[in-house]
DNA sequence: GCGCTGACAAAAA
DNA sequence: TTTTTTGCCAGCG
């Protein structure tokens, strides 16, 4: 099935439950493309959806490039916390405890 | 079809 | 430890 990278991302971001955060080159890899973490991000900011929890997928640095929301930099962390999510005092996710594991189960 | 940009990551200084 | 540079590859002009 030879669908186009940005889908492969979407279906994989998707998959992400509340309460847990998934990584930009993590995505990369596991759909096949362990140097395209930039494009996960480039197809992230097209995705817009209820269904694509953009604010679940962070960095290594365990927070969002970009302030994520235009005007609003701070949702992030409240949506994340309203899920379960627990940030470290230097204002990042602690990638340790909330690190989604699932797809490595998915064998894709 | 060609060149530039960029929601990242890993290596070097 | 933090800051800077390079590589990466899909999207867009």
């Amino acid at each position: 099935m030879a669908k186009t990278f940005s889908s492969k991302v979407y279906a994989l971001v998707m998959r992400i439950p509340a309460g847990y955060v998934y990584t930009y080159g993590q995505i990369a890899r596991d759909i096949g493309h362990p140097r395209a973490a930039r494009q996960v991000g480039t197809a992230m900011r097209f995705a817009n959806d209820e269904r694509m929890p953009c604010h679940r997928v962070v960095n290594k640095q365990g927070m969002l490039s970009p302030a994520y929301v235009f005007g609003n930099p701070h949702i992030q962390r409240q949506l994340l916390e309203q899920e379960g999510v627990a940030f470290l005092p230097d204002g990042r996710i602690d990638l340790n405890a909330h690190l989604w594991d699932g797809a490595l189960h998915e064998g894709m």
